[in-house]
DNA sequence: TTACCTCCCTACAACGTTGTAACCTGCGTT
DNA sequence: AACGCAGGTTACAACGTTGTAGGGAGGTAA
């Protein structure tokens, strides 16, 4: 069917492995016959098989990117980062869904589908700390997320404890006291859920006030659903806040519809604060105010840690642990005073 | 390194060939051998290696889907069930980027990067019906979208103006009058943008209602911010007003936003409906109103397809235009009567 | 002239897999 | 006893590419 280096070889009148070389910008070719081999490619529409490429070099020039749901915007924006970075470096990427289960994210650390791949980027969302074996493979890794942290394998996060706290610092000096915190999971430590939890009690802790369990409303998942349940449930304990800390922008854009339906006013009644900065945060009504934890400098950093590991292996060094600057984008929501 | 079908063979003390047997379950392999090799196998932990069996398959399990931008909800709602079909038929995905460029999108069609793939499912946004010579490509290709009608290239897409024109009668017959639209494409007739408002009209001629021009707001772009400015423009422009269509949720949503901003009710003033029916459509402020155009029909179908042709092109038949059903899904910012 | 070097090009093997053809063994049939 | 056949296994070639080694032609230096 398609033209191989053997039919550009025929056509031109010269060796295959010349062809090769012609390709391959190898130096000592006489400028005629490089012309010659060149006419013949023209001619043929001749593109290297890359599968054969590759069986030779043992590389593919894919990267595998593992997320839950790209239906979630969060990961939805982190693939665009992943890809557009990707391609800068001539690479391109194969999206895995797994919807955060433990087992298919196990299952699919030991896939041979990965085989088509030189590595993987790995967001983790149902493994747990206690899988961190499982993360020790034999092809180039690098983890996202904060389900699991081990010093044995490459990592590229955000700084979720001290984003979090920057957040609720934020929401105090604006002067509010009752702060309600949405999407937390019982009894998690490691975990978005659990570190930015963290986060906000030592904020809380910092200010000198006190915790109220019953302003917790907890989630198994994050999204806007579970964010518009949670609220409502706030609601039904009758327990009086005067901002709402939502822990991804998700949750919190759930819970501020079902705050504004139930006749609170944001930021007046109600201040809400997000995390992510989602595309989506600056067009709610009112605008949400939330944390940029750095994604794009994740994505890009996480894209060339790889290729590095990649490139070479041993040269990489030992494995790192990369954090993402962060920073409040402050909107309606909940203005800064 | 990994190990291969020779370390296998050498271990159970059999040919590489009878390795290959056992994996390939074929039948003929006496249980004895069938056992030695399953233990060498799982001994030396043994994975084939893909990318030889593709190359001496002529395969490589692996399709491409390439979209505009995942940032965008659409594409990445397109994106997570064409890799969900594609998983059920235990294909994998490789996700590339256009960003609705059209020169971009003709050297995609082009890429030897495609040669890691069996296929590719297209979402073109920038070429149009000019460029349809570039899709007569020499793999197995789908088309979606509406750039582009080619009787000789499969093409799956939604039933665009019989879709619109349903929406602009169920304004209609909620009793709005002056409906304004929002996202078209100056002089476009082939495209999302154009196709929909053919459908307006169509609905509003059926009507006996006159269509006014100071109703329509171009934008260039579809996203949030661009339905926010076309709605800006249209209330500066002092056009009076019952109902909103934009073009897809995105721009709606954007446009609802100022709309409440500006002090309007929605739906009490002014009625808004979307099209597309993504996720957040559910969770908004009023909740919106819109056209489910059945992606997920969509997607999940042009991965069957795509499956087809590549097992055997011939077998596929000549090339079929697909249409989705649609659904208006009926919400609060634009309530039945 | 001889020796050597450089330039250009080629033959061959190899990457890891699977299809093809063929081989050997043992059994049942004639 | 000779034959055929099926089951079980193997050697070999091939997929399309690139690395290695080497060969021939021509130039330069001794």
């Amino acid at each position: 069917m398609a033209a191989t280096l053997h039919d550009v070889a025929r056509l031109a009148g010269v060796s295959i492995k010349t062809v090769s070389n012609v390709i391959n910008d190898y130096p000592h070719v006489r400028p005629a016959t490089r012309e010659k081999v060149q006419t013949a490619i023209a001619e043929l529409g001749y593109t290297p098989n890359l599968t054969a490429r590759n069986l030779r070099s043992g590389r593919t020039g894919a990267i595998a990117l593992a997320v839950p749901d790209l239906a979630l915007s969060y990961f939805a924006e982190l693939a665009a980062h992943v890809i557009a970075e990707a391609e800068r470096a001539g690479v391109v990427v194969l999206v895995e869904q797994t919807d955060g289960d433990r087992d298919r994210e196990l299952e699919l650390l030991q896939s041979p589908r990965l085989k088509l791949t030189d590595g993987l980027i790995f967001s983790a969302l149902g493994m747990g700390q206690e899988d961190a074996a499982a993360l020790a493979v034999d092809y180039p890794l690098v983890l996202l997320g904060e389900r699991i942290f081990d010093p044995s394998v490459d990592h590229v996060t955000m700084r979720n404890v001290d984003a979090a706290r920057a957040a609720t610092e934020y929401l105090i000096t604006s002067g509010r006291r009752r702060i309600a915190v949405i999407g937390a999971h019982e009894g998690e430590v490691i975990g978005s859920a659990g570190l930015r939890l963290q986060g906000h009690l030592e904020a809380l802790e910092a200010a000198g006030i006190p915790f109220d369990p019953q302003l917790v409303a907890h989630t198994t998942l994050w999204h806007r659903a579970n964010g518009a349940n949670a609220m409502r449930e706030l609601l039904d304990r009758g327990v009086g806040f005067d901002a709402v800390f939502g822990l991804n922008d998700t949750l919190a854009l759930g819970a501020m519809r079902v705050l504004q339906v139930s006749g609170r006013r944001v930021p007046e009644d109600v201040a809400v604060i997000g995390f992510d900065d989602l595309d989506e945060a600056e067009y709610s009504i009112p605008s949400l105010t939330t944390v940029d934890p750095g994604q794009k400098w994740i994505a890009r950093t996480a894209v060339q840690r790889l290729l590095e590991k990649i490139a070479d292996a041993d040269a990489a060094g030992t494995p790192r642990l990369q954090l993402a600057d962060f920073r409040i984008a402050e909107r309606e929501s909940a203005p800064a005073a």
